[in-house]
DNA sequence: CTGTTAGGGTTAGGGTTAG
DNA sequence: TCTAACCCTAACCCTAACA
């Protein structure tokens, strides 16, 4: 009775930023995983350590079985568990514990998983395994494999749908994905796992496209507020040393505290509006698919040339 | 029909001005400046050239204040405008451009602005200035300030917790920061902002590491194919003429699906080797970084090639 | 209760920019 | 020329809604 729910995912939950959300009341999974879970990081304690010391020992589970799905190594496996040497970092940490939580969950469902990956390197999953979406409850692995890009072909083919419909149900998103596959399709051989379209693929898309949109807008509004917006990848880095910069563009902030990565924009008002705007988005948003482009953020066409990485 | 695309992202990108730079959303610049843009370079014809001499005609605007702001010197201006002389920098080309088009969209703009700006011979004074990076609306001036360099102490220590872990969490980050600014630490003074090691130099170090190692895996297997690979120098990747080579209906054999082998891959270009390679790459990589890493890895390492796989 | 998914995040691969 | 620092974005994670 797998978990699977759409996404490939799920278990544990998590480990992440720090903030609002009380884990209290929901997935029925952490319920049975609560210990574990602390805002924003993941409290592994001695005494953790030894219930899944005991846990391994009681089910005859091997570290080495546990490696190898995980894709950590045993020895960090045992160091860890051991205490001894440093910590496993924060993504093994994840895939060590949602696999925890599956086999606890699960009994002997490490079993009838494939071995696939090892540490860092399994990597290579990529390629044969495509991330099994159904099949395969391995979902705590490690990600990180080569990552796939879509071809300018399909991105047409996604953009017209896209303006048709920016929310396709699943039965749209095979269809999409489908005639994505359909174009790119080369008379004599298959498309290989990695390329082939799913209607996965098709979903992250249209999400991340939504997203991408509505980020864009919001960046766009605050910094015609003159509110400077830096990029949310996470590491931007600004870079410091004492802005002496000249005085004429207001809103300089002198609060900036450190070059820790993320300098506090909690200007309190950037954010107030930000979220202000998150209404405007929408009629923006409006704007820019229904007039065919609208705003700055669509190009005034005949030049542009829209290249794409476009691998083969 | 309209073109549609919202995002800039396929456009070239040439312009993408970091948010260090605070210019305001690039987005606009690449919508309204499509023509200069060329994948990677800027194409300025005597056309754009004669255009830009109107413009100047026009509004009266001296190469003299187009100097100061840019930062280019008068006299490079004027010879290049005239064809005279050694083309532009791509930097002061960039520079260049990004003042044209924002005097284009915001007549006047040149004349509230600071005169600051010279070209980078002046930074040697600055020195004790820390350089400003500002960011202010003035961002196509030349990006002026030092570059972080690592010293080879924290080469040594990164390089060890590299090995290690490819992947190291902020915690660990901060760690390594740490270890490294302990080596380099001089007694007596404490290290200046530039040359302290932050978790976010860290983390890009690490980025960029597994990219390098991944780029090298690949080049070393086209290589091993028989295949040159030029390096990434001069731009001369897939694309340029391109406008949308049809999908050859070229052989094409290589599925990739032979064991790394002699496969005819006979003029196949490289590009689209080095992509499908791009996976196989990673178990490559686990070898070359962790050499010496172990059994483990020999032992899933020999089925590098591509298995089958249900296809789900 | 079960199943989805919008929309808020983050991570990391692939590339590019610029000191 | 080399590479630190970025950007873009695929793929995921997480919670709250909603059906």
């Amino acid at each position: 009775f797998l978990i699977q729910s759409f996404l490939p995912i799920q278990l544990n939950c998590t480990f992440r930023s720090p903030a609002l959300h009380g884990l209290s009341s929901f997935s029925n999974f952490l319920s049975v995983f609560p210990h574990f879970l602390v805002k924003g990081t993941i409290r592994d304690s001695a005494i953790i350590k030894e219930e899944i010391k005991a846990f391994l020992g009681n089910r005859r589970i091997s570290q080495a079985v546990v490696a190898q799905v995980t894709g950590i190594s045993q020895s960090r496996i045992s160091h860890w568990l051991l205490q001894q040497g440093s910590d496993l970092s924060e993504q093994k940490k994840r895939a060590f514990y949602r696999w925890y939580q599956l086999e606890k969950t699960t009994p002997g469902a490490t079993l009838t998983m494939r071995p696939a990956p090892m540490s860092l390197e399994d990597v290579v999953e990529l390629r044969q395994t495509p991330p099994p979406i159904s099949s395969t409850p391995g979902s705590f692995r490690l990600r990180r494999g080569s990552r796939f890009t879509w071809r300018k072909e399909c991105l047409s083919v996604m953009e017209s749908y896209f303006n048709e419909n920016q929310y396709p149900d699943e039965a749209k998103r095979e269809e999409i994905a489908n005639a994505c596959n359909a174009v790119i399709q080369k008379p004599g051989k298959k498309l290989s796992d990695l390329e082939k379209v799913t209607s996965l693929k098709v979903y992250n898309w249209f999400a991340n496209r939504r997203k991408e949109i509505k980020r864009r807008a919001n960046i766009a509004i605050l910094e015609s507020h003159g509110i400077e917006v830096q990029s949310p990848g996470g590491h931007s880095n600004s870079d410091e040393i004492d802005g002496n910069d000249f005085p004429d563009q207001v809103t300089t902030p002198d609060t900036r505290s450190e070059n820790t990565g993320y300098n506090a924009l909690e200007h309190q008002d950037p954010i107030t509006l930000a979220v202000e705007m998150a209404a405007v988005n929408h009629s923006i948003l409006a704007l820019a698919t229904q007039a065919g482009g609208g705003l700055a953020l669509c190009g005034t066409g005949s030049d542009i040339k829209t290249e794409v990485v476009e691998p083969n």
